[in-house]
DNA sequence: CATGAATGAGCATTCATTCAT
DNA sequence: AATGAATGAATGCTCATTCAT
């Protein structure tokens, strides 16, 4: 009996799911150019030829990990919010970046792992930057709110910041103090 | 009659130099493993051969490119200060980080590539730690000296952010207000 | 739709063995460091990368090669005898190492050419042991069995000298009257 | 004060000779292919350019070292000798090829592997023939005048012996039982 | 949808050999 | 006579990608 187009979208549905996981975790490990799509395919129990047929290639591969993983976690904030926004809701913001951050370290990994790779990094930019400005300008917005002067240069350094720290929390998770210097930031940005 | 040891020497040193400015502009352009050997060498005007007469292997290149640029920049600190640093001189190496990041953005392209990547991080993990510790304790000592509370956090914090900072300007040197962020900085931590 | 298990099995053996012939063929002829792997592949006409897909290297393929060589010969034998050989059996076994000498002198060229190399031989050593040693204690059993004094000397020595004689027929297998000195040692050790 | 004619020729030979002594070393330990002329420099303590002043390549190096080590080991022979051999000659024969066997162990080393490699054997091919035939027609006829039949069978058959013997002392000098396996031959052959 | 055999371009590395000094 | 910097051809090996089944 021939499975019906339901079905086979299903079965597609989670090898592709599949093959991204089992990329990003060894993409993480490994760097990206040290692991061959002959390795994600061993690890994920499937054929070398089966890749090839949800990815182009190994850099669609990688752009497609890359742009589902900044939908995820963007999807958390609402970006679209036009009105500045409230320090309760910045303080949950910020509480959310160091969740989102601790539960997902091998994109994190990734994500910086690409933001130095000029080649991958172009496949991002575009979709990066979506919603970056958006939430740059929430941010600038947040900060002129309450009174704070160059709040775009605030917002920079936020955004900076947030970034500087979850490098340190990748290199050496164990004894980066993240939960101490959460608070720190929240108190001086507050 | 051979050339003098010498003229060995200064031959030696001219090559050496050559070929690890060469690597570090095209590693820090198109990434460690996306510039072969073969690149270095013709944009550099020598063989491939020569570079293996210096370099036991890339991963040998790289490596001494990072240490002699650790080595540079942190001579420009005097890491065996003991007692708490002056505001003037906290200032001071504020600024000096800054100058220095600006000054040679390919280095720290290259950097920040490299504690991306877990293999070649080992290599220099060592040299790092061996200043980094000594600068976390300065800092740390100049929070304390104060009044700050948590001052190891806030060594830390600052580390994080001038690696944040950092980042995000090789990333987009064009547009990212690096002075204003500076100024921010030390309104903040002064 | 993939071919079935068997199907591939079927190919690779047949590879595999294509490879083996081809590589023995050219590593005796030319010696195996002055044997590239394109040559061989050249030969086969496959590719390559095929030859990796079946041997993990270049000592690989050579070591599986010996291998199978020493199961092939040593099959002829019976190792096991544990009882003193017969002076049929002896003969027997004069007869049959000579004919298979004659019938794969390329073996036996990569033989020898092994023999001499210390990190192919390290490959083989172990194996080579494992037949030769019951093989000298059976001769051994049959000097003594025949009154010969210092029975393993003998035995030694027959192994010496069949070495020595294989080597000089496989250096000039044209002049070499190796019919005539079959009989030679038939008389002296029967 | 320039050296005169007479100790260049002194320095140029003992150059040659350190050079070759060296190599041949090498050459026992590792193989041909497996020792690179830089390794042989470092090793005898000079450059690698002086090399190419005394040998036009590494296979006149070889060939040079082989053709030395064939005259040497030869003038202990009489090779000119027509008239049958005697008794103690033969003996004398036998004893000195064992001797000069075990006191230059790295050459026969070398000797063998040369034998199995046909492009350095051609170099050395005409010459090893020079000696090797009148010395097989001593043999023979010392076994025509014992009343031996098919002489020229046994004066290879022993030539085979000797080979075979000292391939394996070679490969496992602890071992093998050198000293009783040369009075067996003296036994049979006498 | 799925497989894995097959390809070949690409790359790191080695090393014999040359040559200016 | 002696040095060692420099070259570049050669080679082992990897791996993204294709394709017949």
């Amino acid at each position: 009996m021939p499975r019906t187009e339901e079905q086979y979208k299903d079965i597609r549905g989670q090898k592709i799911a599949l093959i991204k996981e089992t990329a990003l975790g060894l993409f993480a490990e490994k760097g990206f150019s040290s692991t061959p799509i002959s390795a994600i395919a061993k690890k994920a129990g499937i054929s070398k030829g089966l890749i090839y047929n949800y990815f182009t290639n190994k850099e669609d591969l990688i752009g497609k990990i890359m742009l589902e993983g900044i939908d995820e976690f963007m999807s958390v904030y609402d970006p679209k919010t036009e009105e500045a926004i409230s320090e309760a809701k910045f303080k949950y913001f910020i509480d959310q970046t160091f969740e989102i951050l601790k539960q997902n370290l091998d994109f994190w990994k990734l994500y910086f792992l690409v933001m130095m790779q000029p080649e991958v990094m172009k496949l991002v930019e575009n979709k990066l930057m979506e919603y970056l400005l958006p939430f740059l300008d929430a941010l600038s917005n947040y900060f002129e709110s309450r009174g704070f002067e160059n709040p775009m240069a605030h917002a920079r350094l936020l955004g900076a910041i947030l970034d500087g720290v979850s490098l340190n929390y990748i290199v050496d998770p164990v004894s980066f103090p993240i939960d101490d210097i959460k608070k720190l930031i929240i108190d001086k940005f507050l």
